[in-house]
DNA sequence: ATTATATAAAATTTCGAGATTTTGATATAT
DNA sequence: ATATATCAAAATCTCGAAATTTTATATAAT
């Protein structure tokens, strides 16, 4: 198996409920997962680390990051603040296309959303709407014309996804969720930039208030 | 060499004139400065990459990220977003000692700037400006309440401070700069969110239109 | 002269073993 | 009973050499 694909699998598993939060990542039980040596897990690992999704300690080796509603509330305040300002630049500098594509976005995400709302949620079935919600939200910023800054709103948005696992996966789906991410999608095609930032704001509140890891 | 004084020395050098913009990190050389193995180094070179200060291709090594003026613009936007966030939640959540610890930390960086745009800056004295410079900016932001957040302007602090190196050197110490400074602090301590937010934004203006590195 | 190919040199990446440090268990003392 | 000290097991970290890949050089072909 490639690294880059070491790589990817483990960060799949990290934002997806492969790990317990705060459990060893022992660098012999992975190495013979994926049948490579000790020192290319150790790099994996510290590549990981880059971005927040694995902790290291000097001499105490990786964990996956405890969850910590502190924490879950300081990732969420970052993805308003990232997420409204790079959607603000997106409705000034986007054009058509990117409305375009927003609205292909939210599409794919409501269909699977209320798919979901209706039947059960299904692992697969929660699989392609990770994919979509991640795509919906990537796409608001996409056209912000800064790399920057959606590099950092994708590294929050993986912490953000991980301090979550699955705590809140039921409320996902729910109508009030589905609701959301409609006005925002009709916020940004209006263009006004105040009341789209406060549908953002709105959208991830909840996770504000600490209540969704039970504080 | 212990490897976390490697990792100060090689951050301090990256931050500071130490290496050429683009510049090749090749492992064998450093590995001879700091008389530790390859792998060691390799360490380094990763953890340094986590914080942007190193590039890092696959099967083509480590590198000094290029100057780039769109970069630099990036990461003053984000300087301007974060800082305007951080002060504004320290000005909320702050009280008389975060007051105090501003105006103690405005004081020394004042104090060195005068004394440098009275002289010429030697390299010293332009040592000790960088971090008086720095602890005003993080004292800004020291009261806000969020771990995260200034995890991420240290990350942007760092970057911007690499991109820019010695090129604006002699605009640092001008009165401009100084007034800059002194006008952050009377905003933020009278309370005023928004002004406090437009005077980081005007300190910083400078280096939004590119010409600081010459576009 | 320019492009393409083959070869050599140099750099990066992987590896497993040895050295170091932490962790956990057991024994001893307060 | 609590705390401290000692030792063994386990894990992490360091290292230098071997394997792989890139880069540079030289040769041949168009």
């Amino acid at each position: 198996m490639q690294e880059v694909d070491i790589y990817q699998t483990l960060k799949r598993k990290l934002v997806s409920n492969g790990f317990e939060h705060g459990a060893k990542l022992r660098a012999e039980v992975l190495r013979k997962e994926f049948d490579c040596s000790a020192s290319t897990i150790r790099e994996v690992l510290f590549r990981l680390s880059t971005v927040g999704l694995v902790s290291f300690q000097e001499q105490r080796g990786f964990r996956v990051p405890e969850r910590s509603p502190e924490k879950l509330i300081e990732l969420t305040h970052m993805r308003v603040l990232l997420e409204g300002e790079g959607t603000v630049m997106s409705i000034r500098a986007g054009g058509v296309a990117w409305e375009a594509r927003l609205t292909a976005a939210h599409h794919q995400l409501s269909h699977i959303e209320t798919r979901i709302h209706e039947a059960a949620a299904s692992d697969d079935l929660v699989a392609i709407w990770a994919g979509a919600e991640k795509e919906f939200h990537e796409t608001l910023i996409s056209a912000c014309g800064s790399k920057t800054l959606k590099q950092m709103h994708g590294q929050i948005y993986a912490q953000f996804r991980q301090q979550l696992m699955l705590a809140d996966r039921d409320f996902d789906f729910i109508s009030t969720n589905i609701e959301h991410h409609a006005q925002i999608l009709e916020a940004a095609l209006s263009g006004n930039e105040s009341l789209t930032r406060k549908k953002i704001h709105d959208h991830l509140a909840r996770h504000l208030t600490g209540e969704t890891l039970g504080v």
